[in-house]
DNA sequence: AAGAGCACATCAAACGTTTCATGAAAAAAT
DNA sequence: ATTTTTTCATGAAACGTTTGATGTGCTCTT
């Protein structure tokens, strides 16, 4: 009856066990040298108790905490819920361990979770946004993936204007003599924005011919389908070649190309970007350019644990490749 | 020159700028009841200060941490990360965080996840594993998907037997005269076994001809190949529906089919289970049983954040559904 | 054999909150 | 006007660790 039987064991209930003071039990918990029959004797108190240290009086001593929080946009999305399972894999072989919100594009969310990683005083934040108008504090580290905000908070992205070059090339390498670019969203205001003028110089740059279609975040996707139909003519399409943003769009697209009776990719050629591989790691489910996650992941958890924050570049630009996944010829 | 810059102000300097004492802050940040004007005061030092609450003083009172720990094997698997997603959600709205992590099936990281989240004192856990040797600890509340543990572990799972049933009858149902059942793996030593159970039960009312093809955890998939192929006589297949234990095993088959010089559904007809979609919320990527993830979710959540443990029921069995992904005909 | 030095266990303070007992001041009752 | 009640800010203790100062008992030196 000395002790509640609902809480759990502290440090003090194993010294009393073990007959030790309360300092050697912390320094057995934290492998700091201790006489060999102390050591003996507290392990055995702890397993007896069945002790578990308290993180929370741990990290009030302002210690590290060992957890680095993750927001993503989205677990639903291939790319991000793999972008997530990496950074996951490299913390956990460090030791740390992930709080993860999915914050479903919400700038509001977005903005409390920043908070509320804060307040959880975790050790570092890694941040995928694409919203403008998130405040960062400079107290957490954060490193950002996509979106510049600016030289005091590192970024780390794929090289995604090389990779619309990429696009175009291989488009064209595949015989494509008109080509077209598609993207949808404010998701691009970004980084990803390098998509387009990256494609833009590719295209120049070979002599050919493409055309543009952007539209506005929140636009309905038959307005693609509205800029397939303008530029249909006789059964044949005005492009041989499409550069999708994302393999998501792509995806839609090849469905609507179908759909009009054309085919992929013997009439049309249509590559997509991020590298969606279909069940997470079987085929890619269209060609691509793919960016390396794991790469993106191990620089990130890298960059966000560095002490001294002074070295940090402020732009990181990884390399992407192409990756033929059938809706190309080659 | 008093304080140092670098650490984080605390109550203690909000206190002293607001010329107020520390349990008057204390109240206005929880919204106690405060005079007016006091409470005023406070704000305006919170603000002044760019003050944030340190969760571990907090978390180490004794209090909630407000923080759910979530354990699934692994995050590129799109059921998977639709869990997670959908267990994200629900908490955000509850105003918990998720404490996520990925596995990869590795029972020692299971185990030492389930320590860790105690350590952190994470006011429970949910937990998707297959591991038979888990240990759990009986301290902090878990809530356990696709997995029985015991009486006193409560379990959340579809309704697998039924959804095996459901795909036998949904066969038939198509015209289908001879079924089969594939699985892979050890990861069905659970709940979802019962999807066997249920298949065979369905076959047996309906006095339909089955084969079962069940094989260890880790076995080759050229396995299941070499199985079509020793029912594959003269251009045609044994049977012509084929059940998949899950929706990723189904994509594999179908593939082997095709390669095989078999159409889907024209030949055979293949059903898978999970009901996972492209890009996580586009079309089905073949005929399959859904499993309920939103509801799973939900239950989960609310079952974990229960503060009257006697009153959760050990097991909590959820509704399936069909849904025709174009590899059946109906 | 005695003092210096060393190894190492103990003790107490500190981390930043919450909460409860205290007491002062204001409001209400007589 | 005085007592009683109410209201509400205050200050201190407590949560479970870590850590650096303190002190005890031993070993090594001469």
């Amino acid at each position: 009856m000395s002790r509640q039987q609902s809480s759990a064991p502290t440090m003090k209930d194993v010294a009393r066990e073990a007959g030790v003071a309360l300092g050697t039990v912390s320094k057995v918990i934290n492998g700091l040298p201790v006489g060999e029959s102390y050591r003996l004797r507290v392990e055995e108190a702890v397993k007896a108790l069945n002790y578990r240290v308290n993180n929370y009086a741990r990290g009030l001593k302002g210690g590290q905490t060992f957890i680095i929080a993750v927001m993503i946009p989205n677990l639903l999305n291939p790319y991000f819920s793999r972008v997530a399972h990496c950074i996951n894999l490299e913390l956990a072989a460090r030791g740390y361990k992930m709080l993860l919100c999915s914050t479903e594009f919400d700038p509001i969310q977005e903005q409390n979770y920043v908070i509320s990683a804060e307040q959880q005083k975790v050790d570092g934040i890694i941040c995928l946004s694409y919203n403008p108008e998130l405040e960062v504090s400079e107290d957490v580290p954060l490193i950002s993936i996509d979106r510049y905000f600016g030289a005091k908070i590192p970024c780390v992205a794929s090289d995604n204007y090389g990779g619309g070059r990429l696009a175009a090339e291989k488009l064209v390498e595949n015989g494509c003599k008109n080509l077209a670019f598609l993207r949808i969203g404010s998701v691009l205001t970004n980084e990803p924005n390098k998509r387009r003028d990256g494609f833009i110089n590719g295209c120049e740059a070979l002599g050919v011919p493409y055309s543009l279609k952007i539209v506005d975040d929140g636009t309905p996707y038959s307005e693609f389908e509205a800029f397939l139909r303008e530029h249909f003519h006789g059964g044949k399409l005005d492009f041989d070649g499409i550069f999708c943003v994302t393999d998501s769009l792509a995806h839609q697209i090849i469905d609507s190309l179908r759909t009009m009776g054309l085919r992929v990719p013997e009439d049309v050629q249509v590559v997509g970007f991020d590298g969606i591989r279909s069940f997470g790691d079987l085929e890619y489910t269209c060609s691509t350019i793919v960016q390396p996650v794991e790469e993106i992941a191990a620089q990130c958890v890298e960059m966000v644990l560095e002490k001294d924050r002074s070295r940090l570049p402020a732009l990181v630009c990884l390399p992407v490749s192409y990756a033929c996944g059938g809706t190309t010829k080659g």
